[in-house]
DNA sequence: TATTTCAGTCAACGCTTGTACACTAAAATA
DNA sequence: TATTTTAGTGTACAAGCGTTGACTGAAATA
């Protein structure tokens, strides 16, 4: 057995997860209740006013779940030495698998980065600046951009995180049809991301 | 007077005008019922099927509409000369005053885009993709872009496309707050179009 | 002018929704 | 061991939902 902590934790780990799988099979995030929520969590809706007051407090939390993922991601994908070259196709692949073996959680982010409440849209913006301001000052020693400004710099990093996750929606669609679609989608934004680099090495600020 | 038809095409239109400013105000195309923009539109449920099927058939029909401003937005765009230099600045400027003069209409493509049902974010891919053909077909003539294929022409048009409308979101809900971002998302986007362009410039396929 | 068509109305249905409240039983605490 | 705490239950309710079918009255048609 476990202690009431424990159980209190896993139930709440249940409506979590309940809830990505909801959105993950085509349901809108906003457009799911609470009592499907619970039902599918396997417990009875007015538990649920035990871990959340509602359901956007439900998916603040998935974000945060979702903030831990993504960094820990980044720190996995920086220990490949040849980072930037983060331009290089490990990284881009493994991002592209990482999306595919977690497609509720980027589901869920993709619906919600756009469609959610402003509220949500402003917590998955927050993780996304995150993201790229850790790319800068990961970027920012490079010798290769030594003339772009610090400003410039920035702009450069969100343009990078944003065109990876542009397509992280196709990615999922279409991979769910055809699972080839991932090399696909590899292939696209390694192109598009080779490009950007290009310019970069270009750009005089 | 007006004739019969017309007041049929008049309803029609309160209740798309209905949706969108719904949408436009905050609230998630895929939560809202049939009954509140029945409501909005002055109108009595019932008489929503008079119309259209389900929200989903009007979801598709203001896609519809949607494309077309898309396709007059970029007529425009093309009468400037400087066009390519459509990374000019008056380009980006116009489109950032079109979004904010059309508010309602782009809350609901970026709430679709990635957060409705597949088969409206299908029908919105499909009209950003329209609109990535067109500007391969204006592009190719331009003789610095000579050393790139086809292929790869597709993908760097698709990624302008794309930087063009990622952040439309953000200027949406920064504008609302204050008007001068309006400025700010032009000057980002205006860079990361240039960065983009020296890429392109540089690009060898 | 007489008849047909049909956009919009009205009332009613069976469901689902969020939430309030009182309850239970087992774990935590004293 | 006796008491308190609390995650999860069960019942209940008013409000909103999508959809039905029969109705109305003015515009279109014959």
């Amino acid at each position: 057995m476990q202690t009431r902590d424990e159980k209190k934790a896993q139930t709440r780990k249940s409506l979590m997860d309940a809830a990505l799988s909801l959105t993950g099979n085509g349901s809108n995030f906003s457009s799911i209740s609470l009592r499907e929520v619970a039902k599918n969590a396997g417990v009875v809706p007015t538990s649920f006013y035990r871990h959340f007051t509602d359901m956007e407090e439900l998916g603040l939390n998935i974000i945060d779940d979702l903030g831990l993922m993504l960094r820990k991601l980044m720190r996995t994908a920086r220990q490949n030495e040849d980072y930037f070259d983060a331009l290089a196709k490990s990284s881009v692949e493994f991002y592209a698998n990482y999306v595919c073996t977690h497609k509720n959680y980027f589901y869920f982010m993709e619906q919600v980065k756009t469609g959610g409440t402003p509220t949500l849209r402003k917590a998955i913006r927050k993780e996304l600046k995150y993201f790229a301001n850790e790319l800068v000052s990961d970027v920012r020693p490079l010798k290769n951009l030594a003339n772009i400004d610090d400003a410039d710099l920035d702009i450069l990093c969100q343009l990078i995180v944003e065109t990876v996750f542009e397509n992280t929606i196709d990615l999922l669609d279409q991979a769910e049809v055809d699972p080839r679609y991932i090399e696909t989608y590899t292939e696209h934004t390694l192109k598009k991301l080779r490009l950007i680099w290009l310019g970069a090495i270009a750009w005089r600020s």
